[in-house]
Formats: structure tokens, sequence, C-alpha cells
DNA sequence: TAAACAATTAGATAATTTTCTAAATAACAA
DNA sequence: TTGTTATTTAGAAAATTATCTAATTGTTTA
């Protein structure tokens, strides 16, 4: 897992919201972009890019594509966050 | 304090591996270079970038300008990833 | 089949970011 | 004071990113 994409992604704040929609429950792209007020081939990118990083997965139904969060590979973001903050406590 | 810029602050493998070494010990911004391949200014510039989102502090001591490590502004980012996970708990 | 709908892809432009070299600032040491 | 060292600032080029409109693909429905 290419980890630079992960930290790529959540750089946006666009693609921050998304997330925070994914949150609560599965949407359409279309229901995603609904949301935002740039298009949605802009919005369509942004998926592309979150979809990259594997921040959120992508199933097609019918003419719809389903969005849904992953979080498992926030974990390693997660570890590293907790590492900085440790090696900070050896100082003091 | 404004989330962004720490979001974007991390975003840069340059800038991680900065706050990679500060983790271990504070160091000026020549020791700092002297680990990178890139120009000292670049140096300088990922350097202010960090510092504007708050994830370092910067003190000048004579000539030299130690660089420190600044964890604090982590635990919103780190309150937030959290959150992305709970979430998706609900679901399961 | 034809029209409508959902979403993406293509291609272009504008904005932002990364990086460089050269110059400036400030502190130290001879 | 003059030269050296540490670092930043200025300004520009190159690369990347965000966004748009128009066109395309695939699915559904009348």
């Amino acid at each position: 897992m290419k980890m630079n994409l992960v930290y790529k992604a959540l750089a946006d704040p666009t693609r921050r919201d998304i997330l925070n929609l994914l949150k609560n429950r599965d949407l359409t792209a279309g229901e995603i972009a609904d949301h935002f007020r740039i298009s949605k081939p802009s919005i369509s990118h942004h998926l592309n890019l979150l979809k990259q990083a594997d921040l959120v997965h992508a199933e097609k139904e019918g003419q719809y594509i389903h969005y849904s969060i992953n979080t498992t590979v926030l974990q390693d973001v997660l570890t590293w966050l907790l590492s900085l903050q440790e090696g900070k406590g050896k100082r003091e």
C-alpha cells in the first residue's frame, strides 16, 4: 500500500468531507456530489483519488456506484501519529 | 488553528521525514537539511510550512535555529481518524 | 429502439506546490 | 572590520492538483 496516496488524499478538505459523509452511511456518487457545489466530474475525480488510496470502496449496482469508507488503511496513519507523540515523551 | 494546514503539511513525504527526525531529538535547520538531498532553501520552505501548521516550534539561538516537534495539534487529527473508524463500526 | 439518467473519461485551464539558484540577513570569529 | 557560517527571502521554472465543460459509456425505462 502506497501510504503517500493516503496522506495526499487526506490533504484535501473536499475529500475529508466525503469521508465524513461516508462515515454515516454508504452513498452513491450522485448523492455524494449533491452535498457539494463543485461539479460532478470533480467529485468523481476526488472519489477516484480516495479509491486509489484505498480509503473508499466502490461497488457498481445497476447504473449506480455505491461508495463505502474503508478505514483499515487509517491504522498505519494512526500508528505513525502515535509514534510521533510517544517520541516526544522521552524528552520530558 | 487552521487544521487544513496540518493535513497539508502531513501530505508531503519530506515533511513527514522531518517530523520523524525531530521525534528523536531537536535539530538545527542545517542538521535537518543534511538528511536530505534537496537544497537548504527547499528544506527551509518545508520547515516554514510545518511551523505554520504548528507542527514544529523554532527557537533561535545565536546563528542557529533549533527546531522541535509539537504534537499537540496532532490530537485533533487523531480524534478525527478515530471518529471515522468508529462510524464504520455501526454498520457491522 | 429511443430518451433519460448515473457516472466517468477527456482535454483544457487555473491555481497551488515543489524545487532551484542567487541574494539578503544575522551572528560569529579572526 | 572582514570573512565565514547558518539560515532565510526572493523570484522563477517545473510539476502537480483542482476544477471546469463537453463527450462517452453503460443502464434503465417508456
